[in-house]
DNA sequence: ACCGACCAAGAAACCGGTTTCATCGGTAGC
DNA sequence: GCTACCGATGAAACCGGTTTCTTGGTCGGT
């Protein structure tokens, strides 16, 4: 323990020495590490300009405890405001800090003290900007919190989701937020038990409260109605991921709103598709190619309908005047598109913050509550009135 | 500590009881449990299906220990494969270690090993289909390689990002991945002396070969030239943010290209904006508002293409027959655009993956070396021919 | 002035691993 | 047949904190 000695060695000396403390190089002045000295010489850390002192890497507790000739006990006590500390070691225990520029390691802390301010996010679908905004919304909703994010993918598999956690909980994160994916619900159950989780974007079964997510069914059926109440009676519909659990919602809410409306079902106007912008460029180019006959189209998201869009153009049929176009999500690009996007808007970012901060107190044991936010239609101009 | 004392009590009974482990009511066969016994029932924890224990939160590797009748060192052995093993005993503690569905607690594992197999990424853009996509491919890039990324956002605030990068160092980051920002690089360069660094969006001179970028200047260059190529001579430029390197580099391209071009630069031609599609919205009114002649447009980057693109579409200029744009970084939706837009392309995803795979590389103090990736321009619709 | 209560603070145990070091049994060499 | 060596293994130290438990000192009450 080369510093340790070397600084027993120079302890009276009162000069400015270059001093090795735990193999790092610093130029200090020792007047200040000596223990009851009361002189206020600012000391700076070798390349570092005071204030932002950075290579806190190596310092401990201990070396606080020993500058501030205290007990590591009280170091600890003074960081955590625990208990009572005398105002005058306190002191000495901040001043001590400051000089060392000292950094708990917050690995030995997540050990001692059982909790890792850290939270899971599980993902599956980073570049999808209904997804991303979710992330943002729980990067940002954890800002100043204390906690921080750990993320694990997930990618749209079953097995390899449940893996993703159980690696999440060998980090010993302190709570977990599931963002949409397939993992089972048994598996989140079982999860649920011993740690608080949060789900966002999905609805599972007897997760109310703990499930932060907007009603598919009445955005399907209100996109749909829009359409309806604009007079058109030919309405496609460009499905989401086959087994995606918004996608057959949103389903659910257009047959809803069609039965409502009088109008019979008809399945060449149903388009089974994915996410995807190339999805709506198929499906328009299918439903032309089968010659089947519409003047509006609900797409399952944004990006499908960004290319059902583009699609249409192709074929010179315009948007809203032949054909009318809503999409589901609104994102950043639908109110840019041309013409702007009619859509149903997801709050995305709010839902991402409201879960985290639902999780934080859902951790700290405090009452919660998730904000009911819900999907409403943002009426721009891609729906045109059909007489 | 209820669990020991329980199983010391009941330790020669030999009999299946419910046995409180740790806090943890679990059924198990006490046998099982006895030092040396050679006994193989097989133990199902409580509401656990086989395979798929996920309980696991509170069986340490002492469990593991006593259970294969082996000290703690030795199955750490068997875990890291850090030294050979006697065939038997590996074989006892894999079987331990599955029948009690063990996962390493990392935390423990990180303070004990000094490695905390997490890696920090500091960003400053979530929300930025950009940002989003580099992000994207540091998660990729860090997939099945036993480390996670940890998130921490500098909310382009240059105070806030030493903080972040402070709390990463106090986890214990392994290596750090900058996304972009406007940390000051002497902080960065104070960083890179105790942490693998690598920077991802941003050039930062000096750290040739830990700096994932591309060129800007020659991407404004390209996006203008290609212009020129096709005729055009009045172009205008939506210039980014302000102060963003970016935004600088890609209008110095401009400049270049235009001067190379022989073309006198008109500073009426030069809207300030940011890279929002709002600023694309407001700088072609500008430009038509102040009656200045122009013919095509280079877009600080997508978004405001599609601002741009929107703006003229109300005016009904038409898009690429009146007026000609050119985006940057070709975000999945430039593609998708009426018209198509053709865009300097950026491999976001592509650069995230490289990052973090040679942060791994820089890390593990193997070789590597971050791959030349670079801008090109994907021609699509809206550029026409100016004669 | 004496005694009990109380409080601040230090010593030590602990969190769950990794790693060093010492030991022990076994084998090879002479 | 005895010793030197080797390799597997366990005991114990360690990582850097938190927390419990204990102690020594102060204060108030009688």
């Amino acid at each position: 323990m080369p510093g340790k000695s070397n600084v027993k060695a120079c302890h009276e000396t009162g000069y400015i020495v270059p001093l090795l403390v735990k193999g790092v190089l610093r130029f200090t002045n020792l007047v200040t590490m000596t223990d009851r000295n009361p002189l206020k010489y600012s000391v700076r850390l070798e390349g570092t300009p005071p204030g932002k002192a950075m290579d806190s890497s190596q310092i401990t507790i201990q070396d606080i405890a020993e500058r501030a000739s205290v007990s590591k006990a009280t170091v600890s006590r003074v960081i955590n405001n625990s208990s009572k500390v005398l105002p005058a070691k306190r002191k000495a225990v901040t001043k001590a800090m400051r000089e060392l520029g000292y950094e708990p390691n917050s690995v030995a802390r997540s050990l001692a003290g059982g909790k890792s301010m850290t939270i899971g996010v599980l993902t599956q679908n980073f570049g999808s900007p209904y997804y991303d905004a979710i992330s943002q919304g729980i990067i940002s909703g954890m800002k100043a919190t204390g906690y921080s994010p750990i993320f694990a993918d997930g990618r749209w598999d079953q097995e390899a989701g449940v893996g993703s956690i159980r690696t999440l909980i060998g980090r010993r994160i302190d709570g977990l937020i599931v963002v949409g994916g397939e993992v089972a619900i048994e598996d989140l159950n079982s999860v649920r038990e011993k740690l608080p989780t949060i789900v966002v974007g999905r609805e599972l079964v007897g997760w109310e409260g703990q499930c932060m997510h907007i009603d598919n069914v009445k955005g399907g059926y209100e996109a749909t109605k829009h359409l309806i109440d604009f007079g058109h009676r030919r309405i496609a519909i460009i499905r989401g991921i086959q087994n995606h659990s918004d996608a057959i919602q949103r389903f659910e809410g257009y047959l809803k709103a069609i039965e409502d409306a009088g109008i019979e079902c008809d399945n060449d106007l149903i388009y089974q598709g994915d996410f995807s912008a190339q999805a709506g460029v198929m499906a328009v180019n299918s439903l032309i190619a089968r010659g089947v006959h519409f003047s509006a189209i609900v797409a399952a998201n944004d990006m499908v309908a960004f290319g059902a869009r583009l699609a249409l153009h192709r074929r010179g049929i315009r948007v809203p005047e032949d054909a009318s176009i809503v999409g589901f999500d609104d994102q950043a690009e639908a109110q840019f598109m041309t013409p702007p996007l009619t859509t149903i808007h997801q709050p995305a970012v709010e839902m991402g913050v409201a879960a985290s901060e639902a999780l934080i107190k859902l951790i700290l044991d405090e009452p919660y509550e998730l904000p009911q936010l819900s999907a409403d239609l943002r009426q721009r101009e891609s729906v045109s009135r059909k007489y």
